[in-house]
DNA sequence: TACTAAATAT
DNA sequence: TATATTTAGT
């Protein structure tokens, strides 16, 4: 079965999207009205840093609506102290000085706290990065709070890794169910594609659809979670937020290491670079972190037109 | 408190 | 309709 391990790493890996097909488009996500609005600072000089101008009289719309349920968010979100949050650029990657801290920094954090966040949207890559996590800590340890962790994907919230992880176990179990041929790649099963087209975009270890078979809880090694590995500060950005007409909120994401393979074969613990991102931990508000920039990708099936699908993607940092 | 499951909203 | 978010129960 480790073979199949390997196989399915190499397959995934393979399957990974070179940095160009992941950023086709440029398109900004913050709207000058928004910026005013909420007192932005956007640094236009940066190509990575994208608005999206729609039109305008929807985003007064937009907004009005966004108020209608802020007060309802008032109610629960905690005060959050002026925090300077001096952390949110990270100064070895200084392609994105992206500036752009919506809703936070200076007192403007009132807007950001009131916001609702954005739907995430689980990409194939953003996916592939909780598949190995949960495949690093084994699918019994796999605990919302633990993935995330280990994802070390800012902006990803417990409650985000929960829901991906209440819809992934029901995939597994469809998979477990049908018990036909899928071991070893959850992309070439019988699976209906249709309806888990993004889980079976990734490949799912055999041990998922094999549970009790291994007692350990370390039956992967390490060397098989090279996505979980941040050699530094390069990052490929795998969160995607949506933003739907009414919800015309920016998304700030941390990078979330990159897809690629290890560059010499050498692997950290993914908890020491998490570390230095707990010091950006959340206060009822979402981190900023530099913008790497935006991309936008509408996915084909769900062309509601309506909304825009936002990604994040490294600059090449490394 | 955190996790899971179900319901709701988009 | 499908997916993500939110809520409630354990």
């Amino acid at each position: 079965m480790r073979e199949e391990d390997s196989n399915w790493f190499s397959r995934w890996e393979e399957e990974l999207p070179s940095p160009e097909e992941l950023m086709p488009l440029s398109q900004t996500l913050i709207t000058p009205d928004l910026a005013i609005a909420f007192d932005i600072t956007t640094n236009n000089n940066n190509n990575n840093n994208i608005i999206i101008q729609q039109q305008q009289n929807l985003q007064l719309q937009q907004q009005q609506q966004q108020q209608q349920s802020l007060h309802l968010l008032q109610q629960q979100i905690p005060t959050t102290p002026s925090n300077p949050t001096t952390q949110q650029q990270q100064p070895s990657s200084g392609d994105f000085a992206d500036s752009g801290e919506i809703g936070s920094g200076n007192g403007a954090d009132e807007p950001a706290r009131t916001l609702k966040r954005p739907r995430l949207v689980w990409t194939p890559q953003l996916h592939k990065r909780f598949v190995d996590a949960v495949a690093h800590l084994g699918i019994k340890n796999a605990v919302p709070k633990t993935i995330m962790q280990l994802m070390s994907v800012d902006g990803l919230t417990r409650e985000n890794v929960a829901s991906h992880l209440q819809k992934y176990r029901l995939y597994l179990k469809r998979m477990q169910g049908l018990s036909g041929g899928g071991s070893g790649g959850g992309g070439g099963g019988g699976v209906d594609a249709a309806t888990d087209h993004l889980f079976a975009s990734s490949p799912v270890p055999a041990h998922f659809l094999h549970p009790g078979r291994t007692n350990s809880d370390h039956f992967l090694p390490f060397v098989q979670v090279p996505a979980l590995q941040h050699h530094h500060q390069m990052a490929a950005a795998a969160v995607t937020a949506v933003q739907h007409p009414q919800l015309q909120q920016p998304q700030y994401h941390r990078q979330v290491g990159h897809f690629g393979s290890p560059p010499n074969g050498h692997f950290e613990h993914p908890f020491l670079s998490r570390q230095s991102q707990q010091q950006l931990h959340r206060l009822g508000a979402p981190v900023h972190s530099p913008v790497a920039g935006y991309v936008e990708d509408k996915e084909p099936e769900n062309a509601s037109g309506g909304r825009k699908v936002l990604t994040l993607f490294p600059t090449g940092d490394d």
